[in-house]
RNA sequence: GGGCGCGUAGCUCAGUGGUAGAGCACACCCUUCACACGGGUGGGGUCGCAAGUUCAAUCCUUGCCGCGCCCA
């Protein structure tokens, strides 16, 4: 077998084969039945979804720990699985069929489920693919699916259990209505958008001759939404406005339906505002419906003039006109305006414009507020339907009480407040979603039963009876018992239009009864609500949930704080009486190049894929994670990434120059014994490098833990280390080089899996000989030893004697290979150690011939300082004296400018006084060593004359 | 209107109560037998503005300016 590396590293083929390799043998989740769990949650992607660059983000920070975790001994479950997405994928596939052509309704509702389902099983596996490709180690073992057999009895078992505690039920009241997907969604899924709109007034004309104080014989109203006048039930002015209080009670006529309603007394009227009259529609405006109910309307009286189109319909009252009926909801609000304007009821907009000639318009110009669906991107209707509620303040108490008491740590802390405030505040949330791809809700209705009419079918369902059941055997059951009829003569229809005809077709209607089920399904977050103990097998109490949750770690990005991480803590917290984590860490977006958001109508989405295939995927994750600072978004900077690619190729390239030296895998998980302060000195900078990962990594600072081992790899093992060793590989320092190499491959495996199995399995072939473990199963360095602060300093002096020569020759534009002779007349102890151990090293690094201990011939020399020594290499006709000079006047002035501002720190006796001892003893210390190393080069340039 | 965050080298970003760092970019040098996706050296910042607290502020407080996000 060849032990060699090829001379070039190929991202694309390790990472295929070490993937397929550790997925094969099972490598993601090893039998550790012992060992303390450790456990992460994905946020399920959507099932038909593709991956973008902020899952990249979020997969690869949740690696990088459950790799690190599993490194150090734990039994880490990462448990993944996809999300059914409701409304999303029910869009994609209704799409697909308008292309054809065709649409849902076509179909009954089980074959469009069976639709989306053949979707599902086509493209449901991109994702997973891809999240393979950025090296997640998932546990696909038990993959999950939010549609899953299992998971669905939790939901519903959800469902019933908080009907029957009281905490789900159904309401009447305003929703927000998409007209586009036609369905209710949650306030969480509405966005707010500035539209440019107008400000419309009208008069409303007091009926039976009624005026106010001023003679006025209307009131004025002004909306921004004048189509709702159709439905208009009141006319509101502050009970304090002196100019309305008279016509309080009084009748309105409105013009345009001929409706009669009351000017009535309410708050919400605000008198600094326009005239301090406000028209009130209960049936469509949030504030409006506050306000009708104060008024004594009742949901189910308040009018209704929209279809679920958000087309005009007739209101109960019969009283808009024929020619608004079907009318769009915009097509009415200009035919409204057009038809007041004619009655003479708008009151018009005039300004002046810049000439001072008056400008006269239908409506005043304004900047509206909007809100828009987030997935259907159609303006949002306030709409009054019977839609299911969780009463979500109460669910809201436990996790308010776990994040206020540090049971759940929500990092970084800055979010909490955001938290609170919603939480604080939180509204009832409304689960129904009028939809067929979901959880359907467990819901079934029957005929109302009137002791003198005997059954009712009514198909609204808003007063039918309603059975809350897991299955359709308990829904029956029930159904039986309320009716007082045989179980075996209850029966079922798809809808409540079919039950009364399934009824009189059943053989002894008198004694039968129809059921049907809510044809509604569930919000998808109700269900991803469950994910961090359904996933584990809830409701049944296996091994496994008891021993993964809690889980330890939820990483998300803020985006889902309130849709998801908010209501895992309340479902996690009322049904397994505990946090579903312990910590939360909240990451930014990932931004376009230029800081925008990324979107698809933007095309400035970044593809992952794309970087994987260009960079890698340890550079783009490594990337990530370096970017990772707590809270900040990340601009998407590809020369970052491909920075982390050659530095991926540097490791590569160290690794074979190992080899050839015969440096090969290390057998130990303690330090070799050493003696030669080289490598005493890097096994200590294992030691704080490991230390100083160990404290990013419990932190949850993924910038800093990529910096550390950057930098160890990089400057200190292959700058200097490999520097120092070339030419001496003698068998401790083979030992010590492959030992540490090692450990640089196990630090670095959770931010760069693939190359770092790679080469973790080239070292063992050098010695002819397999690792008895793959890396990612290896065990999290253990050095056993302390940092050697005598190897440190000595090494330390001898850098800086190489930087030191370097830079001076540099300065002096002294070719870098040229060999020169040193003197050092009278060198420290220090200086005297590491010359006579380090001899070879300094020849090849600092490229001193000799050194010599005595006075230097005399001359025009160089002159380097290194600590307390001044060493002289002469130079004679070599060099400018003048630059030389130059050079130690800057390194002088320097030096004596920071004296002397110690000086000064120093003389102040506050200072001494009062600062802590540390700063004083350290100004104390600064100040002798710039006092001295000015003298130094002082002494220097005397020397040059 | 309320809340949160940001403004540090040309760019992207760390950072600390004692007077600034990284990567990239830039300049110069180096075909040194692992690596030019490399090595070496260097230039560059009144740490948004103003006031305050402090012996000392880029870091704490307040105000202002600019930018972004969330909620109403």
């Amino acid at each position: 077998m060849s032990t060699e590396l090829d001379k070039t590293f190929d991202p694309a083929a390790i990472e295929a084969k070490w993937y397929a390799h550790w997925e094969g043998n099972g490598l993601f989740r090893p039998e550790r039945p012992n060992a303390p769990p450790f456990t992460i949650v994905n946020p399920p992607p959507n099932v038909t979804g593709s991956l973008h660059i902020g899952h990249a983000l979020d997969n690869t920070l949740q690696d990088i720990v459950i790799r690190y975790e599993r490194l150090r001994g734990k039994d880490a479950l990462w448990v993944v699985g996809v999300d059914h997405a409701g409304i999303a994928t029910q869009m994609v596939v209704e799409r697909q069929m308008e292309e054809r052509q065709d649409k849902r309704t076509n179909y009954t509702r089980e074959q469009f489920i069976d639709k989306v389902w053949e979707w599902k099983e086509e493209s449901g596996g991109t994702i997973t693919r891809q999240l393979r490709r950025l090296g997640c180690s998932m546990d696909w073992s038990r993959e999950q699916f939010t549609m899953d057999e299992h998971f669905t009895r939790a939901v519903l078992k959800v469902f019933v259990d908080l009907y029957n505690q009281g905490l789900i039920y159904r309401d009447k009241r305003l929703v927000n209505w998409d007209p586009k997907l036609k369905t209710a969604i949650s306030d969480l899924e509405v966005e707010t958008r500035e539209v440019k709109g107008g400000f419309w007034h009208f008069k409303y004309p007091l009926a039976d001759g009624v005026k106010l104080d001023n003679g006025q014989d209307y009131i004025e109203v002004a909306t921004t939404r004048p189509e709702t006048m159709l439905a208009d039930m009141a006319v509101a002015v502050h009970p304090e406005d002196e100019r309305y209080k008279s016509v309080i009670g009084k009748d309105i006529l409105q013009p345009i339906t001929g409706r009669r309603f009351k000017v009535v007394a309410d708050e919400h009227a605000d008198p600094e505002l326009g005239s301090g009259a406000v028209k009130i529609t209960p049936g469509h405006d949030f504030n409006d419906f506050d306000v009708g109910k104060r008024a004594g309307i009742e949901p189910s009286q308040m009018l209704n003039m929209l279809d679920a189109d958000a087309h005009v319909v007739q209101t109960s009252d019969g009283l808009v006109p024929d020619k608004y009926l079907g009318m769009d909801r915009f097509e009415a609000r200009d035919a409204v305006v057009a038809e007041m304007k004619e009655l003479g009821f708008l009151i018009p907009h005039v300004t002046k414009d810049k000439e001072g000639n008056e400008v006269i318009q239908d409506a005043e110009p304004r900047t509206i507020q909007t809100p828009f669906g987030d997935r259907g991107g159609v303006v949002i209707e306030p709409w009054l339907t019977d839609q299911w509620y969780v009463n979500a303040a109460e669910l809201a108490k436990a996790p308010i009480e776990a994040v206020k008491t540090g049971k759940i740590e929500i990092v970084p802390k800055t979010w909490e407040k955001t938290f609170f405030n919603w939480m604080d505040n939180i509204q009832p949330w409304c689960v129904s979603r009028q939809l067929w791809w979901g959880h359907r809700i467990p819901a079934w209705y029957g005929p109302a039963v009137d002791s003198s009419v005997g059954l009712t079918w009514d198909r609204s369902t808003a007063s039918a009876p309603v059975f809350v059941a897991e299955t359709d055997e308990d829904a029956k059951i029930q159904a039986a018992l309320f009716y007082d009829v045989e179980p075996s003569n209850i029966h079922f229809a798809e809808d409540g239009i079919q039950a009364p005809r399934v009824w009189l077709e059943t053989k002894r209607p008198d004694d039968s009864i129809v059921l049907w089920r809510d044809p509604d399904v569930l919000d998808t977050w109700f269900s991803s609500a469950l994910w961090p103990f359904a996933t584990l097998g809830w409701p049944d109490e296996t091994e496994l949930l008891t021993k993964h949750y809690p889980n330890d770690l939820l990483v998300s990005g803020f985006d889902i704080l309130f849709f998801w991480d908010a209501r895992m803590m309340m479902q996690g917290m009322h049904f397994m009486k505990d946090v579903p984590w312990p910590k939360l860490y909240l990451h930014g977006l990932v931004r376009a190049a230029d800081g925008q958001k990324m979107s698809k109508s933007k095309g400035n989405v970044v593809d992952p894929l794309g970087l994987i295939d260009k960079y890698g995927a340890d550079a783009l994750r490594f990337f990530m994670a370096a970017m990772e600072s707590q809270g900040r978004d990340i601009k998407m900077d590809d020369k970052r990434v491909e920075g982390y690619r050659n530095f991926a190729t540097k490791l590569w390239n160290a690794t074979r120059f190992c080899q050839s030296n015969g440096i090969g895998a290390s057998t130990s998980l303690a330090a070799p014994r050493a003696t030669s302060a080289v490598n005493r000195w890097i096994v200590g900078e294992v030691v704080e490098t490991l230390s100083a990962l160990d404290k990013a990594m419990a932190e949850l600072r993924f910038d800093a833990a990529a910096n550390t081992i950057y930098h160890f790899a990089w400057d200190t093992f292959c700058d200097w280390y490999i520097e120092l060793i070339k030419g001496n590989f003698d068998d401790e320092t083979k030992e010590v080089a492959g030992w540490v190499l090692d450990q640089i491959l196990v630090m670095l495996h959770p931010f760069m899996p693939f190359i770092t199995e790679e080469l973790w399995h080239a070292q063992s072939r050098v010695n002819g000989t397999e690792r008895p473990y793959e890396l990612i199963l290896a065990k999290w360095p253990q050095p056993s030893t302390a940092i050697d602060a005598e190897a440190k300093t000595e090494v330390d002096w001898l850098i800086a004697l190489t930087s030191g020569i370097r830079a001076a020759k540099n300065e002096l534009g002294i070719a870098p290979g040229t060999k020169l002779a040193a003197f050092c007349e009278m060198p420290s102890e220090l200086a005297a150690k590491a010359v006579s151990n380090n001899m070879a090293a300094i020849e090849r690094l600092a490229r001193l011939s000799t050194i010599e201990v005595a006075p230097a011939t005399p001359g025009a020399a160089m002159q380097v300082t290194v600590g307390n020594d001044i060493f002289v290499i002469p130079l004679a006709g070599v060099i400018d004296i003048d630059a030389e000079k130059a050079r130690l006047e800057k390194a002088m002035a320097a030096s004596a400018k920071e004296r002397d501002a110690l000086a000064k720190r120093l003389d102040n006796p506050n200072f001494v006084e009062r600062a802590k001892p540390e700063a004083v003893e350290k100004a104390k210390a600064d100040h002798a060593y710039h006092t001295a190393e000015a003298e130094r080069l002082a002494t220097a340039l005397a020397r040059l004359g």
